[in-house]
Formats: structure tokens, sequence, C-alpha cells
DNA sequence: CGCTTCTTTGAATTTCGTCAAAAGGCGTGG
DNA sequence: CCACGCCTTTTGACGAAATTCAAAGAAGCG
């Protein structure tokens, strides 16, 4: 199972069954923080089942979701090799088990395979690819735009159905910049159009095209 | 000069001269468009001289700049590990020599020096957390204190002074998330209230603190 | 000098955040 | 099992913020 990692992916069974003895292991209740916005980065972590969201606060109140983690990501990964101060908060959004290894135990493997660098390289690229293209959103939509594309990144990526992380107004408004009384707003009317239902913090997508329809700034057809 | 670039940066003599001998080396004017959203990724790329603008432009009009390379800097590498394709323009803002790399070059660099590796990850991890930065203060801040914060990430810092790019108010706007018309409003003013003076494409700010204050929300003492 | 590009400024409009208050859900403990 | 309190969601009304449109100056460049 450790293989499905995106840290550890196409490494030798030998690399995981040595990943695998150095990890701590971790149960944890939904909403517990893992980590905080400047603690200092110690560890590297993957979620193994459940989901975790990073947060970040500003110096005023403000809030954003930066990342919603589903299971086989890394996340709290890259300080390591920078500055080592964390940006964020990690808390889990429903009970989790989550992975993690010292810094040392990770420099270490990565000096026995290399490929590993690449693979954090692969990873944090992709990361840097969709935060891009979360600030272009952010700087030129309009919020149901973006409300709309945030549901389509959550949603699993063929077809229609449950999103992958249990929600509530307030996560989608931080996750999608905007304030939770526009979210409900807007997911009530996309309700009664029948794109969607939201039961308790499950949401059911109805009708994928429609909310694509809604992202690229036209009305529902 | 080539040991100053993030890439190569504590790399032995040796890697320079290499790395040196199988550089492409340009010099392009202004505004002169060096690779396009869409295109194949096959080059690494280094400013030597001027600056560049990476610009984003989505399915509708809208664009945004994602970020300003000053001498020194990479772009246009993270998606030679990932898809390799380009997700955003990239444009000269004034004459600059640009240097590049062949992706197979790149990869017999990297394989000599696993260094290489870790100056990557460094700095797309650097990259990354700056993107999470402006990601929260596009979702929670207003246009002005996200000007403000923009002219701070983009004068030196050290003290007061002058830009580092040359950058007209549909850039700024572009960079900050608001519009050309709105930018200008809100330079003028503080120009007025003696922040700062804009003359022709160069701004050069006189009262950092007085940013500092804008940039929290606060109005100027 | 004429052209294009960029900047400024005003006025109208839209979007969206804010505040307030009611209704709904959920779990805990009696 | 019910009642209570807390957290969440919904909805309305209002106002502030920022975009849009329009048009006139200003500045750079051939």
């Amino acid at each position: 199972m450790l293989g499905a990692t995106e840290l550890l992916r196409d490494l030798p069974d030998e690399a995981l069954v040595r990943a695998h003895a150095c990890a701590r292991v971790e149960r944890l209740p939904g909403h517990h923080r893992i980590f905080e916005q400047g603690d200092r980065c110690e560890r590297a972590y993957a979620v193994a089942k459940g989901s975790v969201s990073i947060v970040q606060a500003g110096s005023d109140g403000g809030q954003a979701i930066i990342r919603f983690i589903a299971p086989g990501e890394m996340f709290g990964t890259v300080p390591l090799f920078t500055d080592h101060m964390l940006p964020a908060d990690a808390i889990t959004a429903e009970p989790s088990v989550v992975l993690s290894w010292s810094e040392a135990d990770i420099n270490a493997l990565i000096d026995a395979y290399p490929r590993m660098s690449m693979n954090i390289i692969r990873v944090i690229g992709t990361r840097l690819v969709e935060l891009q293209d979360r600030v272009r959103e952010l700087a030129t939509q309009r919020a149901d735009q973006r409300l709309a594309r945030a549901l389509l990144r959550l949603s699993r990526h063929d077809g229609n159905g449950e999103l992958a992380f249990p929600l509530r107004r307030k996560d989608l408004a931080e996750f999608s910049g905007t304030t939770l009384y526009t979210a409900s707003r807007m997911l009530t009317a996309w309700a009664r159009a029948g794109v969607l239902t939201s039961i308790g913090r499950r949401i059911l997508i109805h009708d994928r095209a429609a909310l694509h329809f809604l992202a690229e700034g036209r009305s529902l057809p």
C-alpha cells in the first residue's frame, strides 16, 4: 500500500520495506490539528486513510484553505527542504490515519534512492501548476465561477458522484475565496436547479456539465 | 556568474563549466515572447540580464501575471519534470539576456550532480510557499491591500527604492488581481500622499512602512 | 508631427461581503 | 427518549467595494 503513495512511487520493494520500517503511524480523530503554522518542520507526512485540510491564516483573521489532502498524498514536506517553517495548519477533516517520517529518515531514503527526489519534484511541480491556476481564477473570475471550479476539483474526476471530502459551507468558502453566505446561496440555487444535492457535509454532483458551464461564466442552460 | 543562478548554486566549478558549455544564450528585445502557454516544454530557462514576466491566460480572456523573473532566477523548468506542457506565457519585460538548456543536457547535469535536484526542490518549494501566500491574499484581502503587497514584493527588500521591474498599470493590475483602473486610482492616491512616485514605467517607493500599513488593511497614518 | 499606447478620471452598475435573525441538525447528558 | 445547547445553514436587507464603460489627456515612438 505504501507503494501507492506519490512519494514512494516506482521505488523497489526493498525501499518500501525500509520506508515502512521507519514510518510513524497515527490514528487521529476528526478536526485534530496535526501541525500548526509557524511550527518547525521536522517530519514528512502522508495520508493513508481519511483526509486532511491545509489551512493558512493571515496576520488579520483571514483564513484560506490551500489544499485538501486525499489518501496517498503527502503534505507538510516542502519546508524540510527550504526554511523548515511550516506555512500553514494541517487539520484532519474526518477520522484519519496519517503516516510520517523524521527528517533524518527521509534524507537517508533520498540518498539511497535518488528517484525519490524526482518524485518530490514531480509532486510539488504539479501542485505549483495547480496553484497557478487558482491564482489566475481568484484574480480574474467571479465567486460563482470559482465555487463551481472548486466543486469540480473536489469531485472525483470520472463522471458524477460524491465529493471526496466532507465539507462545511465555511470550508467550501475558504477554499474558493468567498464567504460562507455566498457559498450557501449558490449551493441552494444549484441544488434547486438539480445540479447537485447536499446531505449533511456530503455533496453529490448530479450534473458535472452544468458545473463546467458555470465555471466558464455561462449561466445554466 | 553562472554560479549565482539558483539552479547551479553550490555546485563545483567543473559543473559550471559544463553548464556554460551547453547553454544557449539569447539577447532578446523587450516584449518578446520566449514561449507560449500550451507549447511543449523542451528547455530549462534562466534570466541572466533584464526581466521576464510569466503570464497565464484563461479560456475566457482573463489574464494573470503569475510571476516576475529577475536575473539569476530560472523559469519554464517545472514542466520538464511533470507533463511537458507549459502552463503560461513567458515574455521579456525589457531587453534581456536569457539562458537555456536542452532537456537532455539538464538531465545529464542532474545525473552528474545530484545536488542540482535539491536546488530544484528548494527553488520550486519556495515558489510554492509564495503562491500559497498569494492565494490567501487573493481570497481574503481587498484590492488595495493586495496592490500594496504587490509593490512590497516587487521592491528590493532593503529599504526604499525603485521597483525591480518596469511595469505598466495593466501589469500591476494583473499581478495583484484587480483592474488597471483601480490600480491607477490607488497609485495616484498614494503618490499624492507621498508614499511613492511613478515616472514612466518605473515606480519609486518612498515610504515602505506606509505600504506595510496599507497591506495590513490599515489606512495611512 | 502623427500615431499608437498608456494613464487618468468620472459616473453608473454589479457584485459581493456584512450584519442580523431565524431555522435546522446533531450530539450529549439528563 | 427527550430536551437542551451548540454548531451550521439559510435567507433578507443593506452597503461598501470594485468593475465596467466612456472619454479625455499624456507620453512614448517611429
